[in-house]
DNA sequence: CCCCCCCC
């Protein structure tokens, strides 16, 4: 009996091949409450056995008439091959053929071997995936466990996070209960498990309030030898479970909820995670010392080019150079915030940006040239590339890990005299800035200022129009106070926000102007300093010109036209009235260097790489 | 059911 070797992987790389031969390894029911139940099998084809396998339900008679008895060679007469979140590849067989029942066959086949699923080989017909994905799966450094409790590392034999201890022991129905899942092995099809898990990070309790409602939460990380999951907790269950659960402890847990995980907001390597219901167990297990206590999946720093701005990733590196504490007023919490900036290198050659804030910023010492590991720290895209650590990043100063003591020793015997190159904002050069140019038309299709937080881009443009009408006001004279002010008629000016009278009032400007490239034009707002360096011309002495000589006030509109400057703008979306449009505002415009816009323009042809 | 994690 001859199985279709290979062909696993091409269907999962997205060949269709007609008819392929399988054996049947094993065979789960997986119980469902809320639909019907379903079989998950053990595929193998001879070279690769694969366990994301689906029976289509309609099968279900097949398998309860013991029609497919482990060991089975089956034809799939009719399947699929689904891609899950995270490129995950399940195969749904949805008709078959018994070619040879097990109990004649009574053997594996051939000598296949696992294949994980989080890595699935290209085979010759392999479609191109999406370029920029993730690449945490293919950290050059392997995962690695340690145990902090006996500062040893361990020996890594939890590399392949995929085994599936269920599947490969077979099922034991009469004790479902009492036997331990592996992490790796929880989907939302199964509802009967139980895992035995360390705490590796736990949250602290934030409350909500939205449209949708009001509530607590907390989250926490739990890990196995087979791989890690998050839970999450809401309401009742916080008040039940928060202070039992402690970090670096080991529970049992049953009876969560599993769903896709959200990979926006998680740094888990999984493609689910857990929420606790009313119904979820969780017991102290003391016997711990076997389980492992963390895992990386380290990026080198050179690699960050591939992770996606705001996306979680591991990172270790030495700090070479430790900035002093500072502080900044948050664009949305509008308070203030401590932090500090380290510059990290590693082997690759790179150094980069990592910023601490809060507690972990304070208390961070920087003598010696320590070394960091980040676990689920965020890029962002500033400077080319930069890091942060985020509250749900957790940062590990010298930890007792293999990478770290690779790390020192590159760092002590000659690493920390080489030169380290830097990522730099799109097009190269800009003394050290972030520039990220772009043309107008860049600006609309890679829709700028769409997110979140504001997107900051330089671009060079021309003055095409000015909106003379209503770009001056008269403002209250305090310092750093610009309120438009009430002319009371009779020489005093009342600033409500002041809530007091003036003799006086200065001029503030609002300039609405259209710039334009040669892809596309822009609607830019300048204040003050920005409408200024265009016209030429201070506020103060334009508000004069306004009130005592329109003719020469609009030639200082006229001259300005048609001349260009390297903007600075801030894009973001505004909602006024629920209508939502683009905000552009000019944060500087200067006067276009035209050596230094010669190089920039090299620069941006070099890369085209022609 | 959250998903904020900040600044240039």
């Amino acid at each position: 009996m001859k199985l279709s070797a290979g062909v696993i992987l091409e269907i999962l790389n997205g060949a269709t091949p007609e008819k392929p031969v399988f054996q049947v390894i094993n065979a789960k029911k997986i119980e469902s409450t809320n639909t019907v139940d379903r079989y998950r099998l053990l595929l193998s084809d001879g070279e690769y056995v694969y366990s994301h396998v689906m029976l289509a339900a309609q099968l279900n008679k097949i398998m309860e008439n013991n029609g497919v008895p482990n060991m089975s060679v089956i034809e799939a007469t009719r399947y699929l091959c689904n891609k899950l979140q995270g490129d995950k590849r399940v195969i749904i067989l949805l008709d078959l053929k018994v070619l040879a029942s097990g109990t004649e066959v009574g053997e594996r086949l051939g000598n296949p071997v696992q294949l994980n699923p989080n890595s699935i080989p290209a085979s010759a017909a392999k479609p191109a995936s999406n370029a920029g994905a993730n690449v945490q799966n293919t950290a050059v450094f392997k995962p690695q466990t340690y145990n902090s409790n006996n500062n040893k590392v361990m020996p890594s034999g939890n590399t392949h996070l995929q085994v599936n201890t269920s599947m490969q022991k077979g099922s034991s129905p009469s004790t479902p209960n009492s036997r331990i899942h592996s992490i790796a092995s929880l989907t939302p099809y199964q509802n009967r498990w139980r895992i035995r898990a360390r705490v590796t990070m736990k949250s602290n309790i934030r409350t909500w309030s939205n449209s949708k409602g009001e509530g607590k939460l907390f989250n926490c990380n739990l890990l196995d030898d087979s791989g890690e999951i998050r839970l999450t907790a809401f309401k009742e269950q916080v008040d039940k479970f928060y202070d039992m659960l402690e970090t670096n402890k080991v529970y049992y847990i049953s009876r969560c909820t599993l769903k896709t995980a959200n990979k926006q907001y998680s740094n888990l390597n999984n493609d689910y995670e857990m929420t606790m219901n009313p119904e979820t167990v969780i017991e102290p297990c003391n016997d711990d010392s076997d389980l492992p206590t963390m895992t990386f999946d380290f990026v080198k720093l050179s690699e960050l080019e591939q992770c996606k701005p705001q996306s979680m990733t591991d990172i270790i590196g030495v700090v070479k150079v430790c900035n002093d504490l500072s502080s900044v007023i948050g664009r949305q919490s509008n308070k203030e915030i401590v932090k500090r900036d380290l510059q990290i290198v590693d082997q690759s050659g790179l150094a980069v940006s990592l910023t601490l804030w809060g507690e972990d910023a304070n208390k961070f010492d920087g003598q010696g040239f320590p070394i960091v590991a980040v676990k689920g720290a965020r890029v962002s895209d500033y400077n080319g590339r930069s890091l942060s650590v985020s509250g749900s990043s957790q940062l590990i100063v010298n930890p007792d890990i293999k990478e770290a003591h690779v790390l020192r020793g590159w760092f002590e015997s000659g690493g920390r005299d080489q030169s380290f190159s830097t990522y730099q904002g799109e097009g190269g050069s800009s003394g050290g800035q972030s520039s990220n140019w772009k043309t107008f038309l860049q600006v609309k299709s890679e829709n700028l200022g769409q997110g979140e937080k504001a997107d900051y881009y330089t671009a060079k443009g021309t003055v095409v129009f000015l909106k003379k009408d209503n770009c001056m006001y008269q403002a209250c004279p305090t310092m750093d106070c610009n309120k438009k002010v009430i002319d009371l008629g009779n020489g005093q000016y009342r600033c409500e926000k002041c809530n007091r009278e003036f003799p006086n009032h200065k001029w503030r400007m609002i300039l609405s102007c259209n710039v334009a490239d040669h892809t596309d034009n822009q609607w830019i707002t300048c204040f003050q300093e920005s409408a200024e360096a265009l016209l030429g011309v201070k506020a103060d002495e334009l508000g004069q010109l306004r009130e005592t000589d329109e003719m020469r006030f609009d030639q200082v509109m006229q001259d300005a036209l048609f001349k260009s400057y390297i903007f600075r703008m801030r894009a973001k979306v505004e909602t006024y009235n629920d209508e939502s449009r683009l905000k552009t505002v000019c944060v500087t415009a200067n006067t276009v260097n035209w050596k230094e816009y010669g190089n920039q323009l090299a620069d941006q042809i070099a890369q085209l790489g022609i």
